[in-house]
DNA sequence: AAGGATATCGGTGGCGCTACCGTTAGCGCT
DNA sequence: AGCGCTAACGGTAGCGCCACCGATATCCTT
C-alpha cells in the first residue's frame, strides 16, 4: 500500500497546477477541455479518491444531508428514506441515517454527531426531542425538517400528519360502523410519540360519543406479527365479548388476523381490526385489512425538497400537514 | 444567528489556551480536572458544537464505519445493521449507511463517497462490484470487509454464509421429504447475485439425484407477500401437479402461504413452501414455514468486530464462513 | 542545593483542499 | 502599435482543529 495519493500528485502527473486540477475534477469552469480529459483521465487511471474532509473544510460546503430516524427495522422510516433519497438523487446532495432506538439521549448524540459534520440540511423524525437536543436544531446553520407529526411546537420546518386525528378518524368510523366494545393495542414504548398521540386522539373520540374504552393492551419492545397476536388472544381471553380492535401498528393487527385465522374467528364478524401505517405487509394477505396511511414516501419527498429550497426560498418557516388517508377494507 | 462558535471562542471564554480547550474537550490527558470542568461546562452553556471536518483533518482521524447494502426495505439488511451498531455500541465508532439499490454502477458511486470521507472502516454487502469498486476497496487505507456471501473471490475480509451451499440444502432437504415435483420462485433482479448462487447450488443438488426443476417463475422488483401470492397462483395454474415451492425470500414463501390459506389448500399436502432468511415476519403465522437463517445480526457482529480488531491484530486477510440453519417448521 | 520527575499548559506548523486574486497569452479593434 | 477583453492557468492564504514539541511550575531525591 503506497503513500495516499493526494491532489498535488495527479497535478504532478498532469503537468498542471494543483488548482487547475482541482477545478478540473470539480467541473468547476476556467479549465480548458483538454486539459479537463486529462486530469480525469489520470485520476481515473491512478484511483484518486479526493479526500472530502480538507474539500468541505476549505470550501466550508458539505454535500450531505442527516436524516434521523427511531428506526429501521419497520417499513416506515425507509420508505420516508426512498422518498428523500428520490428527490436528492438528481442533486449533489447525499443522505446520511442516523439511527436513535426511539431513544431522546440517544437522538441528541445522533443529532450532535450529525451536526458536528455541518450537513446541507438535516432531517429528523418527531416534534419531541430532549432540551439539549431542540436548542441544537434551532441553533443549527442549516435547514432543518422535522418530520411524521405536526402536533405539536416545531422548532423548524415540519412535515407530517396529525396523529391525533388519524386517531380520532379511526375511532369516529369504527363508531360509525356500529361497534361500541372497543380495545386498543399499542406500543408503551415511552417514546413513540406518535402512537400515543394516536391513542389520545381516538380516546378523545369515543368519549364525545360516550364510549368509554372497553379494554387496552400496551406492549414494550418491538412491534411483531407474534406479539399481535399473542396479545391478541390475551385480549379475547379476558374479554370474549370485545367488538372491535384498534392497534398502534399493521405488523401488530396482522399478527390479530392471524389469530383469528389460527382460530376460525371470522373478521370482521367475530373481531374487526384495524392497524396503522399501510404498509406492504398488508398487500396479499386473503382479506385487505383497515388501516391508516400516513403518507411516508411523500413526507420523505417533502423535507428533501424543502432542503433543497432553503437556499433560494425565503427563510419562513414552513408546516406542510398531510391528511391521513383511512383504508377501510374488509375488516371493519 | 450570530458567529458560528470556534473552539478559540470556548477557550477565550474559559480563559485557556485553544489547545487545552481542545484538549478539555476530547478527553484527552495533560488537563487539570479543575479546567477540564471548567471548559466542559462553558462549551454546553454556549451549545458549542465542534467541527469535525476540522478535527478530522487535523488528526487524521474519522471515527465512522461506513457500511454499504442494497436496500433497507426488506428486514435483512437493517438487521445486519443491528449487529454492527451493537458491536460499535461501546466504542467511538458509528456507522454510516449507504444504499445502493442493487446497482453496481450506485454501488460504486457510494464507496467512492464513503472512502472519500476517509472511514475507519468499510463494511459492504456482496462480493461482486463493479471494476472500479473492487480496485477502490483493494486500494482503500482502511479496512474493508465484505458481508453476506462467501462464495467467490473477496477483496478483503469477508463474513458469510455459502448461498451455494444453502440452496443444495434446502434441495436435499426437499427430496430427502420425498418431493420430486420441485419448483423456484426467486428474484430475477440481475444484481441479486446471492439469490441466483441460492438457485444454483438448489438446481445441483436436485441434478446430483437426477431430479428436474419442475417449473420455475423470476420476477423482477422487489420481494413482496403480495408478489409471492400472485405468482404462486400463477404457478399452480400452469403446474397444477406441482409439490414444493423454494422461494427466494421469506415474504415470497409467506404470499405463497396466504395464497393456500385464501384458496383452502392444504400445507405441505396440496404445496410444500420454503422460503429464506427466516425473517420476523414468520413468527406469528398460523404455520410455521420452512426457511434458513442466514445468521444477519451475527455477521453483523462479526464485520463491526473486525473493524474494530483491523488495529490490533495482526493484518492477516480473514474470511468467516458462518453455517446456512434450516428450520423445518411445518410447512415440508 | 542542584538535578530530575511529573503535571499542566501554550505556541507553531501543518492536515489537503479551495476561495480569491493575480498573471499570462491570444485575440480583435481602432 | 496600443488598448481592452477574455480564456486559461497559477500562487497565496487560509478553513478549524490537533500533533508535536517546548515551557513553566511544583515537588521529590540524594
Amino acid at each position: 500500500m503506497g503513500k495516499r495519493l493526494l491532489l498535488k500528485d495527479i497535478a504532478r502527473l498532469a503537468g498542471v497546477s494543483e488548482m487547475t486540477a482541482s477545478r478540473a475534477l470539480r467541473g468547476a469552469p476556467d479549465v480548458s477541455e483538454a486539459t479537463r480529459r486529462k486530469v480525469e483521465e489520470i485520476a481515473r487511471r491512478v484511483g484518486y479518491v479526493p479526500n472530502r474532509i480538507a474539500g468541505a473544510l476549505a470550501s466550508n460546503k458539505v454535500n450531505l444531508v442527516g436524516v434521523v430516524v427511531p428506526s429501521l427495522s419497520s417499513s416506515v422510516f425507509p420508505e420516508v428514506l426512498s422518498g428523500i433519497s428520490a428527490t436528492l438523487k438528481t442533486t449533489p446532495l447525499k443522505p446520511v441515517i442516523g439511527v436513535t432506538g426511539y431513544d431522546l439521549l440517544e437522538e441528541e448524540e445522533v443529532i450532535r454527531e450529525m451536526l458536528s459534520w455541518r450537513p446541507t440540511g438535516l432531517v429528523v423524525a418527531g416534534l419531541e426531542h430532549s432540551e439539549a437536543g431542540r436548542r441544537m436544531l434551532a441553533a443549527a446553520d442549516c435547514p432543518v425538517v422535522e418530520i411524521m407529526d405536526v402536533d405539536g411546537d416545531p422548532v423548524a420546518h415540519c412535515v407530517g400528519i396529525s396523529h391525533l386525528e388519524a386517531g380520532r378518524a379511526m375511532a369516529r368510523l369504527m363508531l360509525e360502523r356500529g361497534y361500541r366494545r372497543i380495545g386498543f393495542i399499542g406500543t408503551k414504548m415511552p417514546q413513540d410519540f406518535r402512537a400515543e398521540k394516536r391513542l389520545r386522539g381516538f380516546l378523545e373520540a369515543l368519549s364525545e360519543e360516550g364510549v368509554a374504552l372497553y379494554d387496552k393492551e400496551l406492549y414494550a419492545g418491538g412491534s411483531s406479527i407474534e406479539n399481535g397476536r399473542l396479545l391478541t388472544a390475551k385480549v379475547l381471553e379476558r374479554t370474549p365479548d370485545i367488538e372491535c380492535l384498534y392497534f398502534s401498528s399493521d405488523t401488530m393487527s396482522v399478527g390479530a388476523y392471524m389469530h383469528c385465522l389460527a382460530n376460525g374467528l371470522a373478521v370482521p364478524g367475530d373481531l374487526a381490526i384495524a392497524g396503522f401505517n399501510n404498509l406492504d405487509l398488508l398487500r396479499g394477505l386473503p382479506m385487505a385489512l383497515a388501516t391508516t396511511d400516513a403518507h411516508r414516501f411523500e413526507i420523505g419527498e417533502h423535507a428533501a425538497r424543502i432542503v433543497l429550497e432553503a437556499g433560494t426560498t425565503a427563510d419562513r418557516r414552513r408546516k406542510i400537514r398531510l391528511d391521513p388517508q383511512i383504508t377501510t377494507g374488509q375488516s371493519l
